[in-house]
DNA sequence: GTCTATACAGCGATAGAC
DNA sequence: GTCTATCGCTGTATAGAC
């Protein structure tokens, strides 16, 4: 069994990284074969609609994974303070300590925004929303405001810390971030 | 005269907008040359490295306006409050309030950091530190932590401005900024 | 389902006339 | 300095054998 990938859902996740590492133009199909040890054929036998099928479905997967782990607990949980540690946690831990690129992010900033803009806004719509959510529930003021706040600093983080290859960057952004969502 | 570009500082200016729009890899030549108005041996002859050499070019030229409208006043005026004023005013509007993505902020994002990474690191290490020296010299406690959370935020703020299609995200958050940096 | 072979368009880059 | 023509390569995508 020399295969590296067995079905759909494995080949999406190596998929992603590729598009994570080279964005959606740099990441060639060659790169996204050698990735996920299928040849082309196969490839197009899990996505007839080619590369655009295919960061549909990473995006896809990105936004179900954050929703169940993330944005459900912010809304949900019985205990917001929770969530929202709970959110700062799993933060830290998907992007490896700012080592990992958002790749929803980084779409956003290129050509891409335009072919994937639905996806794109909904996904940092829900996290605001989510989060503002939890904190009214925690009864913090201003909410809203703290909210597209940690959103925005998550991403600024992220930039930031690859730019400067210091994932201190980051570790030190989602301390700061407990300290201001947390305050009364 | 039906050229659209006189020399090679105008044609660096046009570049950077293909650049800034397409990315690196997303930036053809054939793009560059319907937005320059320079076939490709003009190209060659201004930039004979191809395409890697424009855009060492742009990010100098880019690098040299924010020192110039921005870092230096950080750090030399004499009214450190008055130079934070206006990194956030020049800000603002060289970001077109939201509209104008950070060049240099998405080619840390991809592929291109590698290849670029000594400048991409040197342009927010010398903001950081230019924003934190004028923080100092106005009395603010927390320089350094207050910079590299400002710097950080502009460029989240875009990012998610972006991806929301909402500009006025980002001018939420620049006027966040002033009152956060120049709070006691 | 998976592979190899292939089509063909577009890429970055160069040559050489003007 | 600027252009057009062209090179060689890699890109995405498809066809068809197995």
């Amino acid at each position: 069994m020399s295969r590296t990938v067995a079905d759909r859902a494995a080949a999406i996740a190596a998929v992603a990284e590729v598009f994570r590492e080279h964005g959606f133009e740099g990441a060639s199909l060659s790169a996204i074969t050698a990735r996920t040890g299928l040849g082309k054929g196969s490839l197009y036998y899990f996505f007839p609609g080619g590369k655009e099928e295919m960061a549909e479905a990473v995006l896809a997967e990105i936004d179900g994974w954050f929703t169940r782990a993330i944005f459900s607990p912010l809304r949900d949980d019985a205990d917001p303070e929770a969530a929202i540690r709970r959110m700062l946690r799993e933060t830290d831990s998907y992007f490896r300590s700012g080592r990992r690129v958002c790749l929803i992010g980084a779409f956003a900033l290129g050509d891409t925004r335009d072919r994937f803009a639905a996806r794109i806004a909904a996904y940092f719509a829900a996290w605001r929303a989510a989060l503002a959510e939890a904190l009214m529930r925690a009864n913090r003021p201003e909410a809203s405001e703290r909210a597209e706040h940690a959103v925005l600093a998550i991403q600024g983080a992220l930039v930031l810390a690859r730019a400067l290859g210091d994932q201190a960057v980051f570790v030190r952004a989602l301390e700061r971030l407990e300290r201001e969502l947390l305050a009364e």
